[in-house]
RNA sequence: GCACCCGUAGCUCAGCUGGAUAGAGCGCUGCCCUCCGAAGGCAGAGGCCAGAGGUUCGAAUCCUCUCGGGUGCGCCA
């Protein structure tokens, strides 16, 4: 139930009605004709500007127009005024008797309400995360895992089928990196003294990785070369930080649907594949690049080299998929990887990246584009950093790795709910300042709390309820006749629960979970101006006593938010708290 | 040098495929608890939306340029 695109429904009836009377001429594009909550709420309740973009292409006055529509809006029974205002704006108010059924359908459908068919069951994949399997997950990953798994649920609540994917980088040199580092600890776990050169990880979570592996091979790669036992230990290295990287994304929530190997593209013909695939379209040649400008390499050399013909597609030069030894660059298998996704047939791909891999946006695109014949589009999120604050000083230190803070770290500092939350109270772009007290803080300050505490505050409304001896449950509340709820704060609430289904498409369109977060603490906001109102005016309070009827029409009000506040924070993969502690 | 992101109240940030008088929190000023949770609410002050052009009935939003900040730029992934 979209109150907005239901009314919008009503204004292009009506402009069809203009049509066949001949007022305004047949075949007008409807696209730019919106309905939406005016800005100033003195204005009515929803507005349009069908008579100001009709008015070009129709050849007539905004005006002219407006007055012409104005009657048969007018005649709807969900409305109660229309009227023409400004430069041809129709401001419409709604009968009490709409807002007032508002509650009830949220009391019925619960935190479906809101859902959206929009994308009608297109198949959409969200690759996150993506670190390299080198060790455990920090804040940076944290927040890529966040918002790509709100993104992921957001875009499921709006009607799309995703897939929740995470590229493993297991084929490059850096697991060779990690597998000598393994050895160093293994060496060290059969009592050896070792040191840890530049280029190798000195991170104690390998400590564990060492012993294992000794408790697995005993002494048999002691005093070997690199050789005999590169390739095995790599292969156990690489699956125990994977299992640490999935029970560091289980303590955030975060669950995969799959998980893809890079090093399954390598001696599988797949890299080879995918690279034929834009030979045969003419994108592959060899040639040489000119250096950058304004910033030549000291070591500069004009050398030969394969290239992909990225700039066909958007690039500002083109890219070398093969060094010059032979062996692919770090790009091919990325172009191999997004050529099996989109051959597993996803309508839409969306790739969440760190900003400091904002480089590498276009060529990607570049190669989506190349491989799917332009047919699946690409959207690339980049989640800025995140500045670590503790006692207002800047943190940087993790207690775990020694050298950056963990995602462990955060969560097992302020539990997975409040670090979700946070990591969406700022656009995925925009640097984040995360404050380990500020986000325990309960006070309004707080966004995190100020949601939770107006869930909770129902909740309280709801346990008092059921003490008097009101009858509160889903289906009793639902059945309640709401039409005594007419004032203005009630309504208000009320308005502000029929934009949900509405914010949910909008976020949903433009991939930004954010948005979630900040109508949340919009209409938590709404919730807690009633509910102080109460303070002055007791017949605005939600439990009356001894009036019972009275109570559960307020109360189902107060129950709706609840529930659309619960059904919200499912999206970010909070849970909503019933008591503040 | 080039590309991408950013520039909105003193501070931290929202701002809907372009909509009417640009919003919130913090901070500042003044109010509201014999009252369902005051962990909250109400009111006030505070803006050339970095700047200049352009498109449009209409621009914080789209285009161009300038200034300022961040990130990235061929054998690292």
């Amino acid at each position: 139930m979209n109150l907005f695109s239901e009314i919008g429904t009503l204004v292009t009836d009506a402009i069809g009605a203009l049509a066949r009377d001949g007022t305004l001429p047949e075949g007008l594009n409807l696209g730019p004709v919106t309905v939406e909550p005016p800005r100033d709420p003195a204005h009515g309740d929803m507005a349009t500007n069908a008579a100001m973009v009709l008015a070009k292409p129709a050849k007539m006055k905004p005006r002219d127009i407006a007055e012409a529509l104005v009657p048969h809006l007018a005649a709807d029974p969900r409305v109660s005024e229309a009227s023409v205002a400004g430069p041809g704006f129709i401001n419409l108010r709604l009968a009490d008797s709409v807002w007032q059924a508002l509650p009830t359908a949220i009391l019925k459908d619960g935190t479906a309400f809101g859902r959206s068919t929009m994308g009608q069951g297109q198949k959409v994949n969200v690759e996150y995360v993506s670190a390299n399997p080198t060790g455990p997950l920090h804040v940076g990953h944290t927040r890529g895992a966040v918002f790509g798994d709100a993104l992921a649920s957001l875009l499921d609540y709006a009607g799309y089928e995703v897939t929740r994917e995470y590229y493993i980088n297991d084929g490059g040199a850096q697991v060779d990196v990690l597998a000598r580092s393994v050895y160093l600890r293994y060496l060290e776990a059969h009592g050896q003294a070792v040191a840890f050169e530049d280029g190798t990880y000195p991170g104690d979570y390998l400590i564990a990785v060492g012993a294992a592996l000794k408790d697995k091979v005993g002494d048999a790669y002691m005093d070997q070369p690199e050789a005999v036992w590169l390739e095995e230990i790599r292969d156990f290295a690489t699956a125990a930080m994977m299992e640490l990287i999935r029970e560091d994304l289980a303590s955030l929530g975060v669950e995969m649907d799959h998980f893809f190997s890079e090093k399954s593209l390598y001696g599988t013909g797949k890299i080879e594949a995918a690279i034929e695939d834009l030979r045969s379209k003419g994108l592959i040649y060899k040639g040489v690049l000119e250096p950058p400008k304004g910033k030549t390499p000291e070591d500069w050399e004009p050398r030969e080299q394969t290239l992909f013909k990225s700039t066909r597609y958007g690039d500002d030069v083109d890219r070398p998929i093969m060094k010059s030894d032979g062996a692919w660059t770090y790009f091919a298998p990325d172009i191999a990887y997004h050529y099996d996704k989109v051959s597993r047939g996803y309508d839409a791909l969306i790739d969440v990246f760190g900003a400091d891999h904002g480089g590498y946006v276009k060529r990607m695109k570049a190669a989506v584009a190349a491989l799917s014949a332009e047919k699946t589009p690409l959207d690339i999120k980049l989640t800025q950093l995140v500045k670590l604050y503790k006692n207002g000083e800047p943190f940087k230190m993790s207690k775990r790795a020694g050298t950056f803070v963990t995602l462990r770290d955060v969560v097992d500092e302020v539990g997975p709910d409040v670090t979700r939350f946070v990591m969406l109270t700022r656009k995925n772009d925009a640097p984040l300042d995360f404050d380990f007290d500020k986000v325990l803080e309960q006070s309004k300050d707080n966004p995190v709390f100020y949601v939770q505490y107006a869930h909770a505050r129902v909740c309280s409304v709801l346990r008092k309820a059921a003490e008097a001896g009101i009858a509160v449950d889903d289906a009793t509340l639902a059945a309640a006749d709401l039409a005594g709820l007419t004032h203005p704060s009630e309504q208000a609430v009320a308005k502000k629960l029929a934009e949900w289904p509405r914010l949910v498409e909008i976020a949903a369109r433009t991939h930004e979970p954010h948005r979630v977060a900040f109508y949340l603490y919009e209409l938590a906001s709404e919730l807690h101006a009633l509910w102080n109102k109460g303070n002055d005016m007791p017949e605005l309070r939600f439990l009356q006593e001894g009036d019972a009827a009275t109570s559960q029409a307020k109360i189902a009000l107060a129950r709706a938010v609840a529930v659309v506040i619960a059904g919200g924070l499912g999206i970010l993969g909070v849970k909503p708290v019933e008591e503040m502690r």
